[in-house]
RNA sequence: GGGCGGCUAGCUCAGUGGGAGAGCGCUUGCCUCACACGCAAGAGGUCAUUGGUUCAAACCCAAUGCCGCCCA
């Protein structure tokens, strides 16, 4: 067995081997209690960051762990088109070769896109098998898939058959560059420098209005000017006309209490075209709608100069028109928020577009009510508010892209006019048997097919044995900002479609920042990749990592040195286990009655601390706090049983003590089982290396100690020989002394297993009298003598750290009301404190 | 603009009413026959500020400041 914990060779050919012999493929005709878990589709980029990690980790170690517990686990991995960023990567592509996609036709645009779906599926799938992902790739799923895109279509004209789906102008996030409407949740907002900029209306009549806009090409769509009906400087004008400069349109002002009376003037141009609210005041007061605006965001006004001019640059030549015309009052700086594309970072563009919307009210009000039933339950707890609250607010979603590559609106019209949908692609007209048909140009937004994830991908709207068996499923988790887009989402449809929750449980893992405390950024180079980490670290290291930081309580910066020491504690399981493994007369199988019979106080306690461990490792993945577990894991491995349990019985594995060894096997066959989940990898080669046949540990099962090993008084009696052996370590190197020798005296209240194990822990001789004078020790009655040096200076500083904390505890206990209201149990402990605080002292001050 | 989270050792973070913790870093001594990816011993903290509740506050409440994230 190597000296060192080598990573790469560790891992190498055990994902191989898990996956031959089907470790991870689900059977759902098993008898075994079922859990599923629906992988979220990774980032269709190809590049795995600091949340699949994350977000791996977790999946990963409640799938091994649902297995260890003897449940039949689906863990279904797939990936989606994710249409709008594909669809700017391959443009990407393109334009570094010269070309467009127009010039290319859709037929190849589609091919290009085929191939690099194929190239990237391979590549996620790579590596989601480098994080030792234990996915059933049996079942791996892409929204493309036939089968995939036939729920879709079912989704949809499900939704169009009970009057939920309609078509209508509103106005969208436009982007100009996609020349797609976008959703709000798909925007980036900024913060820009611009002016807003003063611009007199005439009216009617004589007198005139001035406006403010930081927009002014918007005006040539201008129908209208509203006021607050509140607003006092304005009322006369009410029910007037303005006269809109450069265009001569006639504008109705209307009082509206949407109107803010303090921003600019007090006095607002309506574009219904171009604004949310604009339209809605323009709704609300019978205004005409223009849309002044291309869809790649050149101006639409046919018979100004400005026609078919880039926004900016109609915006430069109005002003400077308005202003040769006196009709500029002012121009002020003024910052605000602008919202990008998050894919193409262009400016987005508020634009009236016939859109295809769906009716979310009866399936918002369906959630409300499964949340209220406590059908969900959120991990941590408080982000069921950030999900109710985006519920409450919910309107009609906008489900129309268009783009080039998705799912097609299953809507066809015949050249009769009749509309037709369905869910495969009608041969005629039903109604005038017409065989020309068109479908509709639109695709689906990306999140229309992901919303049906936990249902589609088991096989929805068949009635599978699949289905039957996985739905719903038990888990989902994801970072905060997917929370809208994506969990709300498949909870509606899951409830729509299904009858059921699709999952009782979401957790929410933490983000991962930047050194700088900021999100990770390409641009800035502020990421880091996981890849890089795997090949310094390995997976194993990785994953613990992930674990212990996914569900904290605030978002974590990255510190590389904490992945580095969980590489470490696999080095420190690889060499407790050779230590093992070289003692002599390694058993070939364990007795399991020694265990029972253990009479060693150092057994005792190594097995009733197994135990502890055991227990809060396993609470810790129940209730997704798994920094609880990892922190337990480690404890135990590194500080009990490497420090203390192994230190301790090295002389009787040396001498080939069968109850020696069958302890500290058991202690690691369990510590194996137990961190299974988090560190596949170095577990699955350890255990596969200790004697006896070896089954994979995912098969072996969890282990379940029923706390028959619990030994307080194990715990109480070995607790202190730790105190006995560091205060001698302590006086040791306070005087100076070499790091074994001396002599130890402990009288009769110390019983003889605490005698041995302290001399043999702390390298002294066990002594009935000791010559020389000797340093009293404080936490037992005894003293111990080195060749060199008395350690004066470390019990003076003991006894004065005694008196302190013995002052404190007393002061308090002298508190009248601390006596009377405090808890009886906590009046106890103090006054134990006090008394061996008083005894300590007097060790130390008597010597003896 | 709304919401949420954070401020604890030099760094990254646990702790959530009664004795301030871990990993890394630092200091000192050790190549002790599993491990120098190690062993041992140490140093290091008015738990952001202010006020309140309580016999008792890092922890509960309120306000303030700073940092960040999500949503608009």
């Amino acid at each position: 067995m190597p000296k060192a914990f080598d990573p790469q060779a560790v891992e190498a050919g055990w994902y191989a081997r898990w996956e031959a012999d089907a470790l991870f493929v689900a059977d759902p005709t098993s008898d075994k209690p079922k859990f599923t878990m629906c992988f979220p589709p990774p980032n269709i980029t190809g590049e795995l960051h600091m949340g699949h990690a994350l977000q791996t980790a977790i999946y990963d170690l409640i799938a091994r762990f649902k297995r260890m517990t003897g449940q039949e686990v689906l863990f279904l991995p797939g990936y989606d088109h994710a249409a709008i960023a594909t669809q700017n990567v391959i443009e990407k592509q393109l334009a570094r070769e010269g070309t467009t996609k127009e010039e290319l036709g859709r037929e190849r645009f589609a091919a290009r896109v085929e191939a690099w779906y194929e190239q990237v599926g391979a590549t996620i799938i790579n590596q989601l098998r480098l994080l030792g992902a234990s996915m059933d790739w049996t079942r791996l799923r892409f929204t493309m898939d036939s089968q995939y895109v036939r729920s879709v279509m079912t989704a949809f004209v499900a939704f169009y058959e009970r009057d939920w789906i309609y078509r209508a102008p509103r106005i969208v996030n436009w982007c100009p560059h996609d020349r797609s409407a976008i959703s709000d949740l798909e925007i980036e907002w900024e913060e820009h420098q611009d002016t807003l900029y003063y611009i007199r209306y005439p009216v009617e009549g004589g007198g005139e209005v001035v406006i403010a806009t930081v927009r002014p090409e918007t005006m040539l769509a201008d129908t209208g000017v509203a006021v607050n009906p509140e607003d006092q400087r304005y009322r006369h004008l009410v029910g007037k006309t303005a006269l809109l400069p450069l265009v001569g349109r006639k504008l109705p002002i209307v009082a509206d209490d949407a109107v803010e009376k303090d921003f600019g003037t007090g006095a607002l141009k309506v574009t219904p075209g171009h604004d949310p609210m604009d339209y809605e005041i323009g709704q609300r007061h019978g205004l005409e709608i223009l849309n002044g605006m291309h869809e790649d965001g050149s101006m639409n006004v046919p018979g100004l100069p400005y026609d078919g001019m880039p926004a900016l640059e109609a915006r430069k030549r109005i002003v400077d028109e308005l202003k040769a015309q006196g009709l500029l009052v002012k121009e002020e700086p003024y910052s605000h928020e602008v919202g990008h594309c998050d894919r193409c970072h262009a400016v987005i563009e508020p634009l009236i577009s016939e859109q295809w919307w769906l009716r979310m009210d009866e399936m918002r009000d369906k959630a409300l009510v499964a949340s209220a039933a406590g059908k969900v339950r959120w991990h941590p707890e408080r982000y069921e508010r950030t999900y109710l609250d985006w519920l409450r607010g919910l309107r009609d979603w906008n489900i129309g892209r268009q783009l080039w590559l998705g799912h097609r609106v299953p809507v066809y019209r015949c050249d009769n006019g009749h509309v037709v949908v369905t869910v495969d692609p009608p041969g005629e007209c039903p109604e005038c048997r017409s065989t020309s048909l068109i479908q509709d140009p639109d695709v689906l937004d990306t999140w229309f097919s992901s919303a049906l994830w936990p249902f589609a991908t088991l096989g929805w709207p068949d009635d599978t044995e699949d289905l039957e068996a996985f739905y719903p499923t038990d888990m989902n988790c994801t970072a905060r900002e997917i929370i809208n887009l994506w969990v709300s989402r498949m909870i509606m449809t899951g409830i729509e479609f299904m009858g059921e929750v699709p999952f009782s449980d979401v957790v929410i893992h933490c983000q991962v920042q930047a050194a700088d405390g900021r999100r990770m950024s390409k641009s800035l180079g502020t990421g880091v990749d996981p890849r890089d980490l795997i090949t310094k670290y390995g997976t194993d290291a990785l994953r613990a990592w992930a674990a212990s930081v996914a569900m904290s309580s605030q978002d974590v910066r990255f510190d590389e040195t904490r992945v580095e020491g969980y590489r470490r504690f696999c080095n420190k399981l690889w060499n407790a286990t050779r230590l093992l493994l070289r003692s002599p007369g390694t058993p070939t199988a364990r007795a399991p009655g020694t265990l029972e019979a253990r009479e060693y106080l150092e057994d005792r306690w190594i097995l009733s601390r197994l135990s502890a461990a055991a227990r809060d490792i396993t609470a810790g993945i129940e209730s997704f706090t798994f920094q609880d577990s990892i922190n337990s894991a480690y404890g135990f491995a590194w500080n009990e049983l490497c420090d203390w349990y192994l230190e301790a019985v090295k002389d009787r594995l040396r001498d080939g003590d069968p109850v020696a060894q069958d302890v500290a096997y058991f202690c690691l066959d369990n510590l194996f089982r137990l961190l299974h989940p988090f560190m596949p990898f170095v577990t699955e080669e350890l255990w596969s290396r200790l004697p006896g046949e070896r089954d994979y540990l995912m098969r072996v099962g969890w282990p379940d100690l029923h706390d028959r090993f619990v030994d307080p008084g194990a715990e109480e009696e070995f607790q202190k020989v730790m105190a006995i052996v560091e205060e001698v370590r302590g006086h040791r190197q306070a005087a100076g002394a070499p790091s074994r020798g001396g002599k130890l005296h402990l009288d009769r209240s110390s019983n003889d297993s605490i005698a041995r194990l302290a001399a043999r822990l702390a390298h002294v001789e066990l002594v009935d009298v000791l010559d020389a004078q000797g340093t009293p020790l404080a936490v037992a009655p005894g003293r111990v003598a080195f060749p060199a040096g008395s350690g004066d200076a470390r019990r003076d500083k003991e006894r004065k750290r005694l008196a302190d904390d013995l002052a404190k505890v007393e002061a308090k206990l002298a508190n009248p009301d601390f006596q009377a209201k405090a808890p009886p149990e906590v009046v106890a402990n103090l006054e134990e404190r006090a008394v061996a605080a008083r005894a300590a002292l007097e060790r130390l001050t008597t010597g003896q």
